[in-house]
Order: C-alpha cells, then sequence, then structure tokens
DNA sequence: TTATATCCTACTAAATTAGTAGTATATTTA
DNA sequence: TAAATATACTACTAATTTAGTAGGATATAA
C-alpha cells in the first residue's frame, strides 16, 4: 500500500501539471484545498517534493510552487520511490531499498523472492512508463466516458 | 510490502508442502527452527491459518499441523490476503479490502486509480496462478542453475 | 512596514505490526 | 492413570511507522 503522503504528492503534483503552462507558483493553501490535504502536511510534503527536485519554490507574497520538470517527465514510479518508498512486495527483491531477509538461508534459491520479483517487474513496468502527462490524458477519457454514460442513461 | 507475519506464513506452508506426501503433523517447533521463525509468533500464525482453513491440526504428543489441501490448489494470493491484507497499492481498488479514498471527488474518473487498478491487475495474474507447488518447483530450477554456476566458476 | 507566503526544526498522536506470557485442553505413552 | 508434550486461546506489551501539528525564521511584494 502507498502511504498517504505518497498519495497526497502525486495529487499535488498533478494539480500543478494542470496548470503547468502558466508559469506561476501555485500557493499552498490552494492545492490543499482543491485536493482535500491537510494544509500543515502539505507544506511538509511539497517542501521534500523540492528536496528532491519534483517542483521549485517562490517565497513571500505571490509565492507558492510549479513543477521543476515537464509534466510528461515525472514518472510515477519516480514519485513513489521519492516519497513513500519501495515498490517491491519484499525488500529483498527492492531496487531502491534493498534489505536482505533475515530469516532466508539462501536468497539466491529463494522461490517465493522469485515470485515476488515478477511481481515487481510487472509493476515497475507500469509505473515507470506512466507520467504525470500520462495521467492526466486518462482522466479526461474517464471523463469524456462517464458523460457518455449519463447521456445515455 | 508484505507483512513479516505474511511472509512467515508461506514460508511455513512451503515447509509443510514439502512433506505433504507423508501424511503426518510437523511440530511448531520444527517449522520455527527450519525457518527462523519466532516460536510463540509463528504459533499465532499457525493458528491463524488453522482458522483461515489452510491447514489442520493434531494436538497432544506427536501432535502438529498439514496442510489441508494439495499444495497445487493454495495460491499465493490467498495467502496473502488471508495473513496480512491488500495487494494493491490503494484501498480503491482493492477487491477485498476496499474503501474510498477520503479526499477523492469522483473515484470514477480519477486518473491515478486508473494506473493503480492495472498495476493491482498484473500482480494479481501473477500471484492467483502461483501455487506452493510452483514455489517449489522454481526453487528446485533455482538450485540446478547454482549448482552449474558454480560448477563453472 | 505590513501582509503573506515558504522554510525548517521539533514535536505529538495515532495506528499498525511484531512478538510474548501464561494457562487451558487434548493426546500419547510408559 | 500420571507424566510428558503438543496445540488452543486470550490478553497483553513493545517497537516501529505513519500522520499530522506547532511555531518561529526568512523572504518578497505592495
Amino acid at each position: 500500500m502507498l502511504q498517504k503522503k505518497t498519495k497526497y504528492a502525486i495529487k499535488a503534483l498533478l494539480t500543478l501539471a494542470k496548470v503547468y503552462k502558466d508559469k506561476k507558483p501555485v500557493k499552498i493553501s490552494e492545492i490543499a484545498e482543491i485536493d482535500h490535504i491537510p494544509r500543515k502536511f502539505l507544506e511538509a510534503i511539497m517542501l521534500d517534493l523540492r528536496h528532491q527536485g519534483f517542483v521549485g519554490s517562490k517565497m513571500g507574497a505571490t509565492g507558492g510552487y510549479y513543477l521543476i520538470k515537464h509534466p510528461e517527465e515525472i514518472m510515477l514510479s519516480d514519485v513513489i520511490r521519492a516519497t513513500g518508498g519501495p515498490i517491491a512486495l519484499l525488500p529483498c527483491v527492492s531496487l531502491n531499498f534493498y534489505e536482505t531477509c533475515a530469516e532466508c538461508v539462501s536468497e539466491e534459491v529463494c522461490g517465493l523472492r522469485n515470485v515476488v520479483l515478477e511481481v515487481r517487474d510487472a509493476s515497475i513496468k507500469i509505473l515507470s512508463k506512466t507520467s504525470l502527462s500520462d495521467i492526466l490524458l486518462r482522466e479526461k477519457k474517464l471523463e469524456k466516458k462517464a458523460k457518455t454514460n449519463n447521456t445515455m442513461r
């Protein structure tokens, strides 16, 4: 399961992606309201995202946050790793948060690890090719679909 | 990430699967030693697995646990769900632990949910077709491979 | 100089997970 | 039939992680 922190981070980045072209910063309080995220918590998250190079900020009145990279270049897998931690089901197959299983005799011949490795690869394949732009695109398609369904009812 | 409880459960079930043909119960203390699992913790886990219908038990001296179903019929996805919880990255796409995202405006048109749904399907596809027997088979293959590698060095 | 924003450290609170204690109950075997 | 040995079960405690908050410092615009 993703942490709330991760989910909030993704939602906030999506909100910034939507106004990427405007080239002006969005205030934390605005993002918090739009995405229903506790303000102070979001503040900490945005700070983190800045330190990790996802967003830039402007201080003072008229300040706020903006995306540093193009929404097409920000991949879901990157955001998850930067804010929440492992995508893998077990630490012994995590690329970025690797740890040995204390009770495991031989990692090399562990059948469970072998399966979990496959799951990781399948997940990463999807998450690392999906950008913020892709998600917004999916959203548009879903909206169109929902509208058609409503008309047909 | 899977919980330790889940990992221990899988390992213990695999140990039982290995001696499935013998038709005699294995003591908790034996399983604990083989798999390096804290004894008392394993006791609680085995009890749980029995309540969930994975294993049967025999009380008293010469007692212990045994698999109720054939190792081919016990799927990884079932064990994970029974002992640890969700496979999905978000509760809003979990089949067995569904919850709405409190801050989500419309689930129907959520782009993030849409992606995470795809990840879930990919993971479940693998986990629900992999049985205890499959894992043991993988283990044998890995052992063979490891041996060949050693010979070649 | 005032208003308003981010920056940043240091907390606290809540929830979850890991693991233990101890006693009751069942079964084998001498 | 009593001792030995196993699971059954309830009720904890401890540790860790996650979620969220407090409050003052710093920067900027008007």
